[in-house]
DNA sequence: TAAAACCATATAGTCACTATAAGGTCAATA
DNA sequence: TATTGACCTTATAGTGACTATATGGTTTTA
């Protein structure tokens, strides 16, 4: 299989396969007399790994130490469950910094109408006097 | 007033604030014989503006944009508000995808307790099995 | 045979900074 | 007086995870 078809097997570009290769997160395949890179079945399970850990925007490093245990099948899972509690951690950390933010924009928007001169505009003004919350 | 004292002012740094004059988001101002530069008070108001709107999560762009606009103190003030609804728009619809996130790595992570070995781990098991939603 | 589709590498751009290097200026101290 | 320390200058590279572009070779199809 060639990087076209395993890039469009698995959901993502040709150069996303090149890149993930070039950071180490997918093993350098064989190569065709002409240079061509050709992929096995192996290799489309760990993009679509990979490509699975992104979805849930798993850094690359994350991956990478997911990968890294993968290779030590007899050792406790306590550090794969630890990284998946500190990236939720992480994701509803910044959930509340948004909705946070949230409520300042909105609170920002009720201070003007449209129909104003920018002159009189309730959220320039708000952003230009230091009034704000924090 | 040089420009480590009106980084402090404002809460940034210095690099910061030559960025912001690369970009064209602070004029730049006048110089010392030594070529240091001197600030006003207006560089103040206009850095804690950008200060502001970045705490807003504002992109440089869109401060670039409000900034256009204050220059134009009789134009109707729409655009302005128009601006921040659109922006409102995009974190309210990245929280909800943080949102979709946090469940998918609530549920995958109650697929295994500590004390598991790697090969038998059911984080590691739900990424590498495409048993995911969506 | 020629165009379309595919493959290769190398390099630069995205965003908003942050870090580093290498050096010039100024006031206070040993 | 010499030197330390805090400040200032510019230029360049790094961050993360791609994405875009340039340039050229190869394969497949019409
Ligand atoms: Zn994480
Ligand atoms: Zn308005
Ligand atoms: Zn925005
Ligand atoms: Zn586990």
């Amino acid at each position: 299989m060639r990087i076209g078809q395993l890039a469009r097997s698995v959901g993502v570009d040709t150069q996303t396969v090149r890149f993930y290769e070039r950071e180490g997160l997918l093993p350098p395949p064989d190569r065709q007399d002409n240079g061509y890179r050709v992929y096995t079945e192996r290799h489309v399970e760990r993009l679509a790994f990979i490509r699975r850990c992104r979805i849930l925007e798993l850094s690359l490093a994350e991956i990478h130490e997911l990968q890294r245990y993968q290779t030590a099948p007899h050792q406790p899972c306590r550090a794969i469950n630890t990284l998946l509690d500190d990236h939720i951690t992480h994701v509803r950390s910044r959930i509340t910094d948004l909705q946070v933010l949230e409520k300042q924009l909105v609170s920002l928007r009720a201070s003007c109408n449209d129909d104003r001169e920018i002159e009189a505009c309730g959220v320039l003004d708000g952003l230009s006097e230091g009034n704000m919350q924090q």
